[in-house]
DNA sequence: TATTGTTATACTCTATAACTATA
DNA sequence: TATAGTTATAGAGTATAACAATA
């Protein structure tokens, strides 16, 4: 029998985009599917405006160093958000889950789970706040300091091995333009007359 | 009674990083709680090693503009991902879903269900393949190439927009060196007398 | 009344594995 | 036996909303 064609397809997720959710996923990868890594140019394959795009180039260079990056710190059951968090909660000793979420740019409630987990693997630990019997003070423990020297390491080996195909000066540049690029922009309607 | 403190707290997550899921999620954002868009770099906080990585510097970068993607393709229901799809199936028709998968850098599960949303908002349309009756081949429906024209229209305004900040010239330079990083990188182990 | 941490719930995206039909 | 599409299931990550304790 007509093996997929004659049959009902229901709305998994059908019309409902943005509401809520992860936002990117930016990361295929190593499943057992599609071969090994990302191909961001598959041969015979014409990519169209995609090609044009900065968005696009950010993307795919997202994508292969986000792979990288994962293999990198996985003995330490270390990912890019936790990674993120210990090296905030290391210059910045002491902040409140709220503070960090916010660093982040993540929610409280994500923040919590993000902190249980480091917590729990005693990265992490949350300690009363001096004058606020609502909120904790979060610190690195010792292990969380040893770790994090550790994971500092590999992650700086496994930067430069990814950005290995630019010059240092290149890199600078790159740094540049891309912090650029991360501000907030100076208004969302190019405005006739003037700022905003 | 001890509003956080004295509770077990169970593992949600705990230790388990990268086993399958979502490998980035890179966007926080709009979300009620942290005010409106991730800033940056927030006043008095140290971000350590982080600000001398190129991979923090391109995850800031995506953050902001995955955040103007998603709005200005809101009115379509088009997220990145749909979007990628339909400019390739456009480009390249005739595709079956295997092969879309591998373009994309998704499971061939995943293709499906993008698809799916694709074909019931009638923008993708699945034909029989010629020669095997197993496989479908994509193409465009009316309606898509309509959508698509408009969709890829404000994608080119999204990417001029958040490009602004740079000069063309300096938009070509961050391609090319963006472009370089995505490259599969020459191999894992180089060296014969030197790092690692 | 506002804020902090928390919990419950839901949703997106993706992956793995098994299954059916076909090659 | 291998491949194309599909389905079921699971997991990570995030968001919203409500709640108790505290400010």
């Amino acid at each position: 029998m007509t093996t997929a064609k004659a049959r009902p397809r229901r709305s998994r997720e059908a019309l409902a985009p943005n509401p809520a959710g992860a936002r990117d996923a930016a990361s295929p990868g190593g499943q057992a599917d599609s071969g090994g890594g990302f191909d961001a140019h598959v041969a015979d394959i014409d990519y169209g405006v995609l090609d044009s795009l900065v968005g696009y180039a950010i993307r795919r260079a997202q994508i292969r160093i986000y792979e990288d990056f994962v293999q990198s710190l996985a003995q330490w059951h270390i990912t890019p958000p936790r990674f993120s968090a210990l090296v905030i909660v290391s210059r910045n000793p002491h902040l409140k889950l709220t503070e960090l979420a916010r660093i982040l740019g993540i929610a409280r409630s994500g923040a919590v789970l993000l902190v249980d987990a480091l917590e729990e693997m005693k990265l992490v630990a949350r300690r009363p706040a001096p004058h606020d019997r609502r909120a904790y003070s979060l610190v690195l423990t010792p292990a969380g300091r040893r770790t994090l020297a550790a994971a500092t390491a590999a992650v700086c080996e496994h930067d430069a091995r990814v950005a290995a195909a630019l010059t240092p000066q290149q890199q600078d540049t790159l740094r540049d333009l891309l912090g650029r690029l991360a501000q907030p922009a100076p208004a969302t309607k190019p405005d006739p007359a003037g700022t905003v």
